[in-house]
DNA sequence: AAGGCCTACAACCGCATGTAT
DNA sequence: AATACATGCGGTTGTAGGCCT
């Protein structure tokens, strides 16, 4: 909805940190009447704050149905395997944890997640380097697997992919390649050490390799490089 | 006890996109 | 089609509190 700008007087904006009646203002305001136009909420509620930050305030803090607690091991695994993905897509993200925010999610990777990823990289490529390891043609796995597969995927714990699959761990740093002869399936789980996805066939025709003929290649994957790289 | 440093988290800013006029 | 405005997103900054010296 367009608002002429006449119909809005222009009130000092206050910012920086929200008080608690601040709050309780908006809270009341949007419980009351529900959400609307951002831009007359401040204005109606009696707030000396932009409509921008109202909405801010309101996804991150207020909204019923968030998680104020730290963030479970499980759900470190997520951001981790759905950053390894989308990379930044921080509100993609925050559709596959429930309770929890985009901004929450970024300031947890920034704080806490992104130095454990320099870590385990740091290592792996120590360990890489001794290994004498080959590089790997780099493909984004986001590129071909996109969120709403995996989405449903998640959901309904259906394979993506039946037969012909490579099976891979990443998260767990746990590569699970020991199935891709039998060809069984797993479906997603919901314990930090079981997070698994399946890779399809990769065709060359679309540009990308066939692992399933190359189970040397699957094996060289590990932890966070799976991500990025087949 | 005081000051400096570090970390986590809250909030802001700029940009992109969508939509109504 | 052009314009103005609302909304959403991601990067960045600001700040409070804890820890260390």
């Amino acid at each position: 909805m367009r608002i002429n700008s006449s119909d809005k007087p222009k009130l000092k904006q206050k910012r920086g940190l929200w008080s608690p009646d601040e709050a309780h203002k908006l809270r009341d305001y949007i419980m009351n009447h529900g959400l609307g136009c951002w831009s007359l909420v401040p204005i109606h509620a009696g707030l000396q704050r932009s409509g921008k930050s109202c909405r801010l305030r309101w996804i991150n803090y207020l909204r019923p149905g968030l998680k104020r607690d730290t963030f479970t091991l499980h759900e470190d695994d997520i951001i981790l395997t759905l950053h390894g993905m989308l990379g930044n897509k921080w509100s993609q993200i925050s559709q596959h944890l429930p309770g929890r925010t985009d901004n929450e999610i970024k300031n947890h990777w920034h704080s806490y997640l992104k130095k454990k990823v320099d870590k385990q990289t740091d290592s792996s490529l120590q360990s890489s380097e001794a290994d004498g390891c080959r590089k790997l043609p780099k493909i984004l796995f986001a590129d071909w697997l996109s969120l709403d597969q995996f989405h449903e995927f998640q959901t309904s714990g259906q394979s993506l992919v039946s037969t012909g699959t490579c099976y891979y761990a990443f998260g767990s740093q746990t590569t699970v390649m020991n199935n891709i002869q039998d060809g069984s399936s797993y479906s997603f789980a919901d314990s930090v050490d079981h997070l698994q996805l399946e890779y399809a066939h990769q065709h060359v025709e679309s540009n990308f390799y066939d692992i399933i003929s190359d189970v040397n290649t699957c094996q060289n994957f590990n932890n966070i490089d799976a991500a990025y790289y087949l």
